[in-house]
DNA sequence: ATAAATAATGCTCCCAATGAGCATAAGGAG
DNA sequence: CTCCTTATGCTCATTGGGAGCATTATTTAT
């Protein structure tokens, strides 16, 4: 057919982009295909460098200017080859964060908070009740079904991981989470490979196509990890804001609670914001002193480091 | 020539490896051509998946097995075309850790330490004098080459890397040092790029070819961060070894001298070894306990995290 | 032998970071 | 005027980690 008859080490590249951005203290990811799909593009050869490429084809499907782009995984999937039918695919991934939102249409590109593909990662209000009272049942039953030394390892990995459903809790481990359930059967997308393990109803949860969800999982634990250190959340709040407004995003995207006063403490001992001199009432309430982000000091933690209180279990 | 003209949006794929092995507490890496490439191949399509492909080439190359790997940075070289002049070639660069030495003839796979390739970053013996005597000076000089703005700012980030040359050293911005110098103009690799900059003579230090010091920063820079979470020095060590032999393979890995209690005490709070009843003398001073690895724990830890004493600046 | 150097270990002290809560101030809604 | 909600200031207790003293056990040098 075509006049390229695709020699053996060849390979096409995609590119995916798990874009997220904060409204109404929710953590949203940029989908396409009615939540299906994160948005992803092919690699064109012109483009100097990877990163021009993600920035190149996200800005044109969104039209919005992406703040900070990260890396997150190179993965080529044996099972998917590219439509031609000869090269192989290899998948690029991104990490996007942006301020604001796509004024889109109804349709298409559409901004979901990840909490829907991920319901059991949101602890901002207390332990999660899916984790105890749907997944870790269907997990211990998972384990059982293996033999004593098998099944020690399925119970060590699955206390590792999800905790006893009220401790324990380690926010980070979104992706181990998602491989488990995944390993466990308990997701729509495993089934779909597997026609055996055709025994449990998968936990709840929407599933996307391909391994994007897995993908989304990996940007939420690379987003996760990274506002412990380095303060990208600046990239997702507008100019000016008050410190609640700046917890409940943290929060939003940590996935779990923080101790307003601590959280203070911890923000200006850092000198990461600066008061702007404005105040707001838009909320219930003492005004909020309203506050902007330190241009130097933020461009200086972004190599030297960042503190938020979110480290120990529990 | 070749019968196929290959279409716009085909690449090649090169996989790059970081290897890194631990002999007589030097931090080795595998290096090839007389120490100016680091081991690398082609990706090809029989393989299932990237690691494997990884793996297969690595271990016919050096006739060890590979420990551990991790995925490093996909890198699209503009300046690097492949070699028929058509397709862009993508390098998708590895960290693997290796418990053992290439028994290898003299030649080629060659193992080195990468205090060769980046003398700055040995603090192990204190502040290395190359800082304060070599660097930080012509890095001064740059700065100085810039009108205000960009003169606050170069100083800005000298100080944000290399600190003072006594103080305030991170030992995990490897690779933003490297990209520091390089910036200046003052490593040989980026002088053969920019004919302009011909002022400064380069920084001690050995160069590589095309980005691979560059490579090699990155898996420093990730092994260094990745110590302090993960016990990953794990997949460096002997099966037996005593607690100062750990703690020079950590001081090793992170460059710089660590405190012999303390380092003691966390190790053991962590349950991370366990006596194996045999004692050694092969040093001087009073026999040492041998130790081991407490598999479980480690399994346990690789996704629930560790702790070193290393964090602080100075 | 004896002294000196090198390592292994045990323990104490101190301080900075941080998790938790109490108390007070300042608005809006009924 | 009272209650509710949020903003802010402060205190307290605990802990993790940095430093260093002291002691013990061996090898090496004199």
């Amino acid at each position: 057919m075509t006049p390229s008859p695709a020699t053996p080490d060849t390979v096409a590249i995609e590119l995916n982009a798990v874009l997220v951005a904060l409204t109404a203290n929710q953590p949203q990811v940029l989908t396409l295909d009615d939540g299906a799909l994160l948005p992803s593009g092919p690699f064109a050869t012109e483009h100097p460098t990877l990163q021009s490429g993600v920035r190149a084809w996200v800005e044109r499907q969104t039209h919005h200017p992406l703040g900070y782009v990260e890396q997150l995984y190179t993965f080529a999937d044996p099972n998917r080859p590219a439509s031609d039918g000869q090269r192989r695919v290899v998948s690029i991934s991104y990490l996007g964060l942006t301020r604001e939102r796509l004024s889109a249409g109804p349709r298409d590109p559409e901004w979901r908070s990840w909490y829907r593909y991920f319901p059991w990662e949101d602890w901002r209000t207390g332990p999660s009740p899916l984790v105890a009272q749907s997944i870790l049942p269907r997990l211990a039953t998972w384990a059982e079904g293996a033999d004593a030394s098998a099944r020690r390892d399925r119970q060590q990995r699955i206390q590792m991981t999800f905790g006893d459903g009220l401790e324990n809790w380690n926010e980070d481990l979104v992706l181990q989470r998602y491989e488990l359930l995944y390993e466990a059967g308990l997701v729509p997308e495993a089934k779909a490979r597997e026609a055996k393990s055709a025994g449990a109803d998968p936990v709840p949860g929407m599933p996307m196509r391909h391994d994007h969800r897995r993908i989304l999982a990996t940007g939420i634990a690379r987003l996760r990890a990274k506002i412990k250190y380095r303060p990208v959340f600046f990239e997702l709040m507008p100019p000016e804001f008050t410190l609640l407004q700046l917890q409940r995003a943290v929060e939003a995207l940590a996935g779990r609670p923080m101790h307003k006063q601590n959280f203070r403490r911890l923000i200006d001992q850092q000198g990461l914001v600066e008061p702007t001199g404005g105040i707001t009432s838009e909320a219930r309430g003492r005004p909020a002193k309203l506050f902007r982000f330190r241009r130097e000091i933020v461009l200086e933690r972004a190599v030297a480091g960042t503190k938020l209180p979110l480290s120990r279990p529990l």
